[in-house]
DNA sequence: TAAAAAATATGACAAATGTCATATTTTCAA
DNA sequence: TTGAAAATATGACATTTGTCATATTTTTTA
């Protein structure tokens, strides 16, 4: 069922397990999964799953990064969520028992592992506590999207743009350097996660430069001043 | 507990409950809420839970209608969700484990019962199946969510206007003349629905009245033109 | 390595939307 | 009932943001 280029993971000595909503759950348990489980490498750019096909399963990201993004009616995308190491995607539509709804896309080299929802339902059933694992995750999932929502109707672009760039900041960490951002996406991504169009975001990068907020080569952002791009995000406290 | 004034209704025989979350728990269980639930009537504008308060329990809504918003940076509100009869409001930070993200404010007469946290948590564990369904409900309000965030990004103002009215339709339905909607807001309420200022609400409905796409009296809204109204939100299919 | 393609950058301008002022209408309480 | 307050309506205008054109740089592929 898996490629033969890639390693299948063992879940019992699993990193990211110990970070992700499997995190307490029995060793039978894992052993389910284990067995049932197959891994899978995506290079950057390699698409997980798309919009409208079905789900027959979750994923776990073991190592990497992954865009959760819709198509709008005019053929342009909005990046509605991420994943990292110890995340789960594509979990929202198999639970619903509904088409996906958005499209997953490695935006770095990434590892992950499959789980059928014949196991993940059936882990439901006997786990309660691993059912409300998912509730929580399902819980924080709505709180960011609502989040965002009032965000997109209040803000203005440029405090959305600071905000989209401390929010990269926290989900996915610095470089060794302790500035430059680890997760690197062309303006054109930048651009669908704060929604706006593609020039404009270029342009407030280049404000953002020019004010000593960050600063950049190409596709890696070094972020400068993080004072200085809370209060242009208009975030207080 | 409850005010004196407040019909205590039976659970067992509710009508609403038949249509929520708790519509196929065991009988033992119903009484279990039921012995352990308080009804509460609100008017108009009364506030259920606000923003930054911490739940004990969520509230099912027995008949009404509900509006859940958040406050803006500079004090506007926004509409995120509703809620009417068979739907539970409150849920989402109870679950969580949070304070709540949002308020719900009653936008109609609205008779709603209380279930402490501990019946919800120990349902949950009892009963896999009430489990999924929180689960299911939570991923619609994601799904939901999403697509407003994608719309928000992407979609002019007047497009997210018609499409807030056909919303409105769906969710609160029409009076027994077939084109006047239930719900009655004041262009305010439309405008943070929709993510727009008030006045260009105003402008959007006084077009779409010139354009025999609406007609209105006040806040009594009725809906004329149910195709144009899908072809000025760019919906096809 | 060179050519082609894609991404980034920037200016000029147009369109969409918000803000402020003010008038009118409606609602509500005294 | 009447006056005050709130909501609705509309015009004028400013600001924000998007679009299109085009230049430049970077990346990819042949």
């Amino acid at each position: 069922m898996s490629k033969k280029e890639d390693i299948q993971h063992d879940c019992e000595h699993c990193h990211a397990r110990h970070k992700s909503i499997f995190c307490q759950i029995a060793p039978d348990e894992v052993k389910i999964i284990n067995e049932n489980k197959w891994c899978q490498s995506l290079e950057k750019g390699q698409q997980l799953f798309a919009e409208g096909a079905y789900p027959h399963g979750i994923f776990c990201v073991n190592t990497g990064k992954i865009k959760i993004h819709q198509m709008g009616e005019e053929g342009r995308e909005q990046i509605v969520r991420f994943a990292k190491e110890g995340d789960v995607v594509g979990y929202r539509a198999m639970l619903a028992g509904e088409k996906y709804s958005s499209s997953a896309t490695a935006i770095d080299t990434t590892s992950i592992c499959f789980i059928p929802k014949n196991v993940i339902f059936s882990l439901i059933e006997k786990d309660s506590n691993f059912a409300v694992q998912l509730i929580k995750l399902l819980s924080n999932n709505l709180k960011h999207a609502e989040e965002s929502i009032l965000h997109l109707a209040q803000k203005p672009v440029r405090e959305r743009m600071a905000e989209s760039l401390l929010f990269l900041k926290e989900m996915y960490g610095l470089e060794p350097d302790g500035i430059t951002m680890s997760v690197s996406l062309s303006r054109e991504e930048i651009a669908t996660l704060v929604g706006t169009a593609t020039e404009t975001a270029i342009r407030l990068l280049s404000e953002f430069k020019s004010k000593k907020l960050v600063s950049f080569e190409g596709r890696k952002i070094q972020i400068i001043d993080i004072p200085g791009l809370l209060k242009v995000a208009n975030i207080h406290d």
